[in-house]
DNA sequence: CGTCTATTTGAATGTACTCAAAAGCGGTGG
DNA sequence: CCACCGCTTTTGAGTACATTCAAATAGACG
């Protein structure tokens, strides 16, 4: 194996330290995948088998309602996992959409594929149960966040947790992070600026 | 050990079946625990070294922010698991707050005894890994929920998942946890009463 | 019945929304 | 290099919805 796929791949799974050999599994496992900024790597209703680790560029997640508005759930860049993973726990079909809004490159994990890695490697299920925790966090920081804060004040709390978020979203995609119309948020960081 | 005390450490774990001696394992790690309505078991601020299972009564998570004001996280009724898992996960300290709503009587399981069932029934790792990915679902939909519905159907959304809260929680605490205030929620039944 | 708590109602205010239009920005082709 | 086009952001005016503060009712309980 080459020393620069090899390195790739030890950031899949970065405080980790592996063998030759289950390095071997892991990449058997891994499948990469290169999109075009604009290109869908899921939509919704559709049975969710495989989560995607971002290596660059950026994603999101979004949830379309009924009346046609878009609701982005998450962004993932660099080192997060993507998926919708309410329906990949249960095998069921997605509610989300996930978009590649710069160009991406990412590795593929299935379902199958990671109970593989489970069993072969049991140092990757605990590596995965503390990335869920993460994200379970900080899925109760945005609740709570979203119930005590104004709109003003969860969107400096957004850029200073994406402190990068400027080169890869439009405003569009903030304002639905958080949200609000394209319109309020202008209006916000209007605001902001001229203080 | 008696029947009762086997069923009820049964329910705890519910799907799963133990031999004999794991059940004694089981319960050397669960303390019984009675709370009176009013009474807390976690503020903000303390290490969190423990999570709870409701056996019956009604509890609630909230978040009290610098202006004073509660913000419910999660209500937890019977057969639900409670903590700040936030700070659970990684030994920090509470942002949140728990207060029994109701009487009610929990176990409390500590995070070293949690790692010892861990090490001593498997299985019992995949039954909490399951729980988690239930949370994190339940937290996604919540997000969702917030973006994509007017305060209207949040509130609708709520009795249809939680039919029998009425007994057990004020319309207050349902307020703080939808993020409107009382008054707004006093108008919105009044309109849903009134068609 | 009286007291304490919870809910409802009213009026004024504020914040975000919609709809429409203008301005800004980036890239392409003449 | 500039003009044009499409996309994004900003601005404006009017509206809708939730908020605040204050007061009135309703319920629960001794």
């Amino acid at each position: 194996m080459y020393d620069l796929e090899k390195n790739t791949l030890l950031s899949v799974f970065d405080p980790l330290s592996f063998s030759e050999k289950e390095l071997q599994t892991i990449q058997s496992c891994l499948e990469k995948i290169s999109l075009k900024k604009g290109s869908m790597i899921l939509t919704s209703n559709e049975v969710v088998y495989e989560q995607y680790y971002v290596q660059t560029g950026c994603l999101r997640t979004f949830y379309l309602d009924k009346s046609g508005k878009e609701h982005t759930l998450q962004f993932a860049i660099n080192d997060w996992w993507i998926s919708d993973y309410t329906a990949f726990f249960n095998t069921q079909k997605s509610i989300l959409n996930i978009e590649a809004i710069q160009d991406a490159t990412l590795f593929k994990l299935t379902r199958a594929d990671q109970e593989k890695l489970y069993q072969e490697i049991p140092k990757i299920e605990t590596f995965f149960r503390k990335k869920m925790e993460k994200a379970f966090s900080s899925f109760q920081k945005r609740i709570l966040e979203n119930l005590s804060l104004t709109a003003k004040e969860q969107y400096l709390s957004f850029i200073f947790k994406y402190p990068n978020i400027e080169q890869n979203v439009k405003n569009y995609h903030i304002a639905s992070y958080l949200g609000i119309t394209t319109e309020s948020l202008s209006r916000i960081r209007k605001e902001l600026s001229s203080s």
